[in-house]
DNA sequence: GTCTATAGCTTGATAGAC
DNA sequence: GTCTATCAAGCTATAGAC
């Protein structure tokens, strides 16, 4: 196989970047094409089903990064709860970029025509919600209440990613990440 | 003056509609006519400067339904700090549809090119802080704390907007703005 | 596997009749 | 104040040479 001209990695990043912060229908083959270096014909010989494909790549992509630094981590069984929860909280912090930039799923939840990727996007939050519901179960809660703390913390990072990126103040974001890990460990 | 075939309410409504499900790069004037019946030569004399218009028109719209129904009811001294909250939250169950409407600022943060909205987004969220301060107030507390709790209301709000559409359950929405009610009434 | 060239359509916006 | 007609530019996507 002779060398491409840029890795699908690196390519699936500098399209996660256009569609987080342009969304889907701001984003355009002319703009995908110029982040990677190579020509609109030659991402649809990589993606042959064109700009819904590279897309769902991208998701799938950010999917396996939070599986492999958030969801694994929070369920490690060699850590203790609090150390899982520290280490999964730091790549929550990473990936968001310190509150800088902003949800792939919400970029993609508002869209024309019917979206899609609508059931990604369930499976990506229900994912979410599964990780942190293991950490409260972790922390002793029952099953109950460790899914509904689950939600609350979906709901504040997604909150307070708006909300950072609203009032442009980053802070708010780094703020809630560190009371996450209070709601757990205050009980 | 003669009487015009759509009046100026009803065709904001239906802007808005359009603006908060798609987005803005993702509503098509195409679109936009067809939801007044108009054609889209006539909108243009409506709005000279054409979609960016129509959306801080739309913009501009919510805000003044949010001043009369959110902020001058938790601000009303004619009530009690309790009923003052329980009304406004009523208002904002409305204004979401009881968390089936996306809201409008996150819609509008996601667009392509430099975002000539920022500004009149990060106004109207500072509003929402405003109003929530002013009602933590009324429950005696103090000024820093208000807002702090502030924040944290509108990180629920928009939190529990998004999670309730990426997991497809309004009910997420729903009882967030009952545990609204909680966190100012339990101190 | 990448390219040039282009098809076919939709976009936002305008001119001018009524 | 609304319309028909139209524009130039941008869009997604494809054909075919190398």
């Amino acid at each position: 196989m002779r060398p491409q001209k840029i890795e699908e990695p690196e390519m699936l990043n500098g399209f996660a970047k256009l569609f987080r912060e342009k969304g889907y229908e701001g984003t355009s083959l002319a703009e995908l094409a110029e982040a990677t270096g190579l020509k609109k014909a030659s991402l649809y010989h990589r993606f042959p089903k064109g700009k819904e494909e590279m897309a769902k790549a991208v998701l799938l992509n950010v999917n396996n990064w939070v599986e492999e630094h958030v969801f694994n981590t929070l369920t490690n069984q060699l850590l203790t709860p609090e150390e899982r929860l520290k280490n999964g909280l730091r790549s929550i912090k990473k990936l968001y970029d310190d509150g800088n930039t902003p949800c792939l799923l919400q970029a993609f939840s508002i869209q024309s025509g019917i979206n899609v990727f609508n059931q990604l996007i369930n499976d990506s939050m229900s994912y979410w919600v599964d990780a942190f519901t293991n950490i409260g179960l972790a922390f002793d809660l029952s099953q109950s209440v460790a899914k509904e703390k689950a939600i609350q913390v979906l709901i504040d990072i997604q909150g307070s990613l708006v909300v950072s990126r609203g009032l442009n103040n980053p802070n708010i974001f780094i703020n809630t990440l560190n009371n996450i890990e209070v709601i757990y460990t205050k009980n």
